[in-house]
DNA sequence: CCCCCAGCTTGGACTAGACCAATTTATGTG
DNA sequence: CACATAAATTGGTCTAGTCCAAGCTGGGGG
């Protein structure tokens, strides 16, 4: 037979219309109004939603009640191999910072403490950020670490970077590291603190870090927007 | 209504209690209808929809137009470092396999010369394969080579792994690889080749792949399902 | 007994609205 | 002119349907 013509949803060709018509367009430029679309397009504003709603997901495009939809800025490319974040944003040039949301002592629970091999309800440390890229929020990470480690949030707050205070104030260096990347979608919470709407796709991380002495010290969940990050990984075969 | 403390959307509280519902469900179980769903919640079928939509995006649930929604299997993990698929597959206890689509010789496009470090329009090998867990297609792979690689697609279908056939036929050890992970959206060309639902969460992989030289071999770009797969890095921190 | 096909069920796509909430814009007042 | 306020605009959520396509089921004919 030949190419068999399957049905391609309408709300697919209007994406795709509307991808091509912001292609070369700048960033925060404002398109018709959903209304205005789907007169347009003679279709229904269901649709033209459900356009611009994966056009949304994908970080093509950017919407905000009462102001509009509107082109967003390009996907930014992350390289997050065992630098600190703020090193590898500085890389591409991009202006990077962190809000420390939380620094405590806490108690391990049954997953942490299996991570990190320590009892259930031992001490670690609690480090909660947000990541922000050119002050935009990038991502929400909460890192939970092993060993006494007094006056972090001192430290922290001094280096700006986890990774460089471990280091230097603790003496401990993270060597390897294991990462699981998978896709989650944005909740309430995520919503909240991203600043991005509900049912976005994010990368979930999780990574256990390693000391040179191969004990794990850092176990962390981040929750990427999956729109504007890329994660990178560089990898070097074990030796056999 | 009553006070509320926050507009959770009603599509959002249904998700979670249909996530509840299906918690300790064996694979497979069908769940009501939406019709019937959207009667006994006191709600429209759309709202029925988009609830049940973000559930299946995220692999709690599958569907199938004429049989129903059902529970789905758990996520299944997958370790890709530089070890072949079929490999990490089996260190898992799952039956892994793949179909190969097309093995041919094409000429590089600006982006895989640049990548690769050749000329543009400088010959290549082509291998195009469907990556299977247990019968059902996981990702959809097209890897571009450099070298004459005679007989690829004979040593390929005696070995069944590329990484393999490079080692023992040709004398390609691949030792390092650079991964990209990014979110992407399926379009109508990832339903048809996964068997996955339109606007479903995809997991974009690219990797360049390095010889014992240094010198780039292999680029290729993968796309998983987002709901079924979690990608592994392991890394070692550069000498300083 | 098996197989084919018609009819039913179920999800997929779409419509044409309604009402709400956030933002911008216009307007009136001190 | 400055500023509070009202009106219009725009996206966010939801309703109550229609029509279509794919899978399942049961009955009739070979």
């Amino acid at each position: 037979m030949s190419a068999e013509p399957r049905t391609v949803p309408k709300y697919y060709l209007l994406k795709e219309q509307l991808r091509d018509l912001v292609r070369n367009a700048t960033p925060g430029t404002l398109i018709p109004t959903e209304r205005a679309l789907a007169e347009q397009y003679a279709t229904s504003r269901t649709t033209v939603r459900q356009a611009i709603g994966e056009l949304v997901a994908e970080g093509v495009l950017g919407r905000a009640q009462g102001r509009g939809t509107f082109v967003a800025p390009p996907r930014s490319t992350y390289v997050r191999q065992l630098t600190s974040f703020s090193d590898d944003a500085a890389a591409q040039g991009l202006a990077s910072s962190s809000t420390v949301l939380d620094v405590s002592r806490t108690s391990a629970d049954d997953d942490a403490a299996a991570r990190l091999r320590v009892p259930v309800g031992a001490e670690l440390a609690r480090v909660e950020r947000i990541r922000l890229i050119n002050g935009e929020p990038l991502a929400h990470e909460v890192a939970l670490l092993t060993g006494p480690l007094p006056d972090l949030a001192q430290h922290l707050d001094r280096t700006g970077s986890l990774y460089t205070a471990l280091r230097q104030d603790y003496g401990i260096d993270i060597v390897e590291a294991e990462d699981t990347v998978e896709t989650q979608l944005a909740g309430p919470d995520d919503v909240r603190i991203l600043g991005i709407e509900m049912g976005a796709p994010l990368l979930l991380i999780h990574r256990l870090g390693f000391a040179a002495d191969d004990s794990p010290v850092e176990w962390t969940r981040s929750v990427f927007r999956g729109d504007r990050f890329r994660f990178l990984a560089r990898m070097r075969s074990p030796q056999r």
